[in-house]
DNA sequence: CACCTTTGATCAAACGTTTGAATAAAACTG
DNA sequence: CAGTTTTATTCAAACGTTTGATCAAAGGTG
């Protein structure tokens, strides 16, 4: 457990939690500490982890994360709408329009009129798209292994069916969804 | 549970995991399925999460999820230098600098010259800032709750012990840190 | 079949982020 | 105390994202 340090001066971006759950619900009674520090938590390890990966497997070949992400979904999917693309990544068809702009630049990506329907765009990697992929992809799940090798396998397990809980409910819930 | 579709058509944003790491690890076996399945189950829920907490709470408020962050992070430190604010925030301080503009500009924050050290910019909430986030931190944390009220309070109290872990341990054993 | 609405994509403008270079003040070093 | 190095910030360029507007193809309706 860290020290609960109520000096400002003391603080980095873990231990900032604690004192910002403390520091709110004596101002704002109505405000729920443990949402609140559930949030700040998930956000915080998300951003690190995204940080973490983007920069020690993805930049040094020259991708980004956004890039990363549409290679691999293409890779699985095989060649799909670009509207397809969009769903299964979480992005913005603007977004995706936009970022492979750059991976068809790069030589990653080719963009072809789709003939079932001459208004969508059917994506596909490159030969030079799947040989990027395959040999970063390797790289990458060593590092996610570096990070969950934190945690036993059960506690992994309880991990996962957790978020997945969050995620099916948002799913359910969700009124403010892209697109 | 969701079913197990192995057609590509009927997938979306969430069962887009399963199908993925039932691929990969076809294709891939050095690749640990647990580390996969929970490193997309974080970040996908981590980006809905924050989407909606933007989308729903502060883009209607003419705000942004950093600025958000920001504004809330000096309203718990009070006045703090720029330097302080990129680590408990966890933006890099170029990030800050130009996030500060728009702030500025929007009359939320103040920039002045420290006079401890005449290199250091302090950065602090102006009256309207202040009123901004404190009306606005109370439907944030509505939100929050609609969010982590779909999980009981032990279920909660578990998952944050586990993120906790991870978070801990992401610190000792990071070697990519901001700045 | 002409008209209207919906759908798929792109563009434009504004914003936020990143890396690396530049500027300036502070802290060391000999 | 002059010279070097470190520290705090900002600037510049490239990239990715968002919302809202535009354009073109497809679908639906009378």
């Amino acid at each position: 457990m860290t020290e609960p340090a109520e000096n400002v001066d003391d603080l980095d971006f873990l231990s900032f939690v604690d004192f910002a759950v403390r520091k709110t619900t004596r101002v704002m009674p109505e405000v729920d500490p443990q949402a609140m520090r559930l949030v700040l938590e998930l956000t915080r390890v998300a951003s690190a982890l995204v940080y973490d990966l983007e920069s020690s497997v993805h930049r040094p070949q020259g991708w980004s994360w956004p890039g990363f992400r549409v290679l691999f979904m293409l890779w699985l999917s095989g060649p799909s709408d670009a509207k397809r693309v969009a769903k299964l990544s979480g992005m913005s068809r603007a977004a995706v329009s936009a970022l492979v702009n750059t991976l068809e630049r790069d030589g990653l990506v080719t963009r072809r009129r789709a003939e079932h329907d001459r208004r969508a765009v059917e994506l596909a990697l490159t030969e030079a798209g799947v040989d990027a992929i395959t040999s970063t992809y390797a790289a990458h799940n060593r590092r996610e292994q570096t990070w969950t090798g934190v945690l036993s396998k059960p506690e992994q397990t309880i991990l996962i069916g957790l978020l997945e809980k969050l995620a099916t409910a948002a799913d359910e819930l969700e009124i403010h969804t892209r697109d």
